[in-house]
DNA sequence: ATGATATGCCTAACACCATTAGGCTATGAC
DNA sequence: GTCATAGCCTAATGGTGTTAGGCATATCAT
């Protein structure tokens, strides 16, 4: 049952399985622990507390996301790039739900300084090459695209627009091209921008 | 201490108290039970489980933030409209952080068919009133701005922007100006689209 | 090789939680 | 007055995170 040695690494890679399985809500350390042949506490010598498990959790979902968004813009610029980038997102979240929902979750320390949500951050930038945004504005645009991502795949998997026509499938469509306009139509700041 | 009458509303508005004072997560049946000077067991006579009085307390938010949009959005049209309305949804999530939370949870079939939940897809579907969308195209509207105001504040709630610069606040005015750049400048439907 | 040390698992224990079963009491109907 | 019911209670069960301390095995100095 102990082919895999105990680690820190081990164990947040099976807390992520298991949240893709059984859900992230159910990734406890008993259950953890029971995937893995051990008892609970022996986590301990490995990991913090069950906060810091998740929290690894979130920092391994963050790089795998970055890798993927990373393979799916590269050659691409433009439309082609944003629905690429978009795609890779949506992807992530069918794919493996538990690790994503670690994605929506207070960001701590270590996530937030972690290099996939730098590379995140800067792979989105890099989208909006090609569009004609002035620098300053790519914060914003950042913010623009990555709210409308996560809160778009978030309400879709709490089932939000399952109880509305059309299916949500057909709205994606429709919400990228929404995107691409704005970033288009971007509009010049008002006097009152500070950065 | 049982001022308050023990009934399945007065139960779900202390947990809602309880969410925004302590943490949606701290929301327990024992906690809720200490609140209202009761044990816990005896809950169970008006609510049916956890689940559903966390459902219960999703259903209060969505009344009362379809109140607040409500009265935000009227008499206004157009950009202020739109502004308006995610300033409702901002100002709601700030002042009831723990209902606001209530709102982010997979949607029970009580949630999905409450008056709430219509109301606020009514509301913003009645700022697209003042752009220029063919009816068609309202689903699509609605869901992109709900998914990009959701998205945008449950990012700055995680503290997703406390490590950039320049502060969210900044960015939210951009980012409703993009929205509404976005919807008066909304593309034409390509011919893949079926509802 | 041997003994010291340290690592890493274990069991035991505690407090907290959700939930069920069943008892006691006060309130209302008749 | 009696009786039934509603609504609280206590008791108990099984699951959880977490800490304390035991015990074996691997590592290393000599």
């Amino acid at each position: 049952m102990k082919a895999i040695p105990l680690t820190a690494a081990s164990i947040v890679e099976a807390a992520a399985d298991l949240a893709d399985a059984t859900g992230f809500d159910s990734v406890t350390l008993s259950a953890v622990a029971r995937r893995l042949g051990v008892r609970s506490p022996s986590l301990y010598s490995h990991v913090q507390d069950r906060d810091a498990l998740l929290e690894g959790v979130t920092v391994l979902a963050l790089t795998e996301l970055a890798s993927r968004v990373s393979v799916a813009v590269a050659g691409r610029a433009g439309r082609s790039a944003l629905e690429a980038l978009a795609d890779a997102h949506r992807d992530y979240a069918r794919e493996s739900p538990g690790r994503w929902d670690a994605l929506q979750r207070p960001v701590g320390e270590e996530a937030a300084r972690s290099a996939g949500a730098r590379d995140i951050v800067a792979l989105t930038a890099a989208v909006l090459r090609g569009y004609p945004l002035p620098e300053s504005e790519h914060v914003h645009a950042v913010r623009f695209i990555g709210s409308t991502v996560n809160g778009y795949l978030r309400i879709e998997r709490n089932g939000g627009f399952a109880h509305s026509r059309p299916s949500a499938a057909v709205s994606w469509h429709r919400i990228i091209d929404a995107l691409d306009a704005a970033l288009r139509a971007w509009p010049a700041p008002s006097e009152g921008a500070r950065p």
